[in-house]
DNA sequence: TGTACTGTAATATTATTTGTTACAGTATGA
DNA sequence: TCATACTGTAACAAATAATATTACAGTACA
């Protein structure tokens, strides 16, 4: 995972956490973030399908949290915007004639399963209230 | 970190691993990895300037590793091809008169150097040798 | 029924990663 | 001493991925 959406992802529900129940627009997320509004839908619809927020269509629509804060962890949110192993995907066809070549793949495959497992069980100890409330 | 450099030192330092005190050349480990040799010998550029690996230039140049596999860790490798940090590079400029855009990046920047660092446990515990041995 | 939203497809742009070509430098050994 | 087989690295090209933009249909409110 080269890209950003982990870090716009936590800043959507950042921003969700400290609005309370008022609902905010993609519009005004995107001006917070200082991306394209129609990423921000990208992402809201990425999180809502995994059930962290709430979405009301409509003139005076807008997102909010599905669920109290305590109760998002960021390792949901690091489920919800992973695409690929944590350290590379692995898109290697090594030469399958040397012994090594062979079977590399599957060793790095248990190699990042691992890991991404330990990074789980990290991430798992943070929720999006702990995460909230260091702001000021 | 979304490239497959990991990967690709890890093959290199495996193949050196097996190989004992054998030279083996760029072109010979590009043909196990199935990629271009001036990659291989970028890579083994990189592994050089961090202590991992010696090269002798010339004919039957090559290299070989630096250190027994039992020093050589994972943790190392990650170091040695890390850019970026894991979760994203915060690129954003948040909009600074927004509560939340203003501190963001403070604590996006916490949390990931947080993560990293249970992230390089991790691979400490595992050498060189422990992951060679797995190959039969 | 106009307005202010969302959802999403399609496309364009930009950035990053990977591959290639080219060539100078180095050590070996016939 | 010179052909050979390597390495090192710069410069450029191609492929892939991330991000931004445009466009427009759908929805709910007042």
């Amino acid at each position: 995972m080269n890209n950003n959406r982990f870090s716009v992802s936590l800043h959507i529900l950042t921003l969700l956490a400290t609005a309370g129940d008022e609902l905010l627009s993609s519009e005004y997320i995107a001006g917070s973030i200082n991306i394209n509004p129609v990423l921000v839908r990208k992402e809201l619809s990425n999180l809502r399908k995994h059930g962290m927020i709430e979405t009301r269509e409509g003139k005076a629509g807008g997102s909010i949290l599905a669920k109290p804060a305590k109760q998002i962890l960021l390792s949901d949110v690091y489920t919800a915007v992973r695409q690929v192993p944590l350290l590379g995907q692995n898109k290697n066809e090594p030469n399958p004639s040397c012994p090594v070549g062979k079977q590399i793949n599957k060793h790095l495959d248990d190699l990042y399963t691992d890991v991404e497992k330990t990074l789980m069980q990290k991430l798992g100890k943070t929720s999006l209230f702990d995460f909230v409330k260091q702001f000021k």
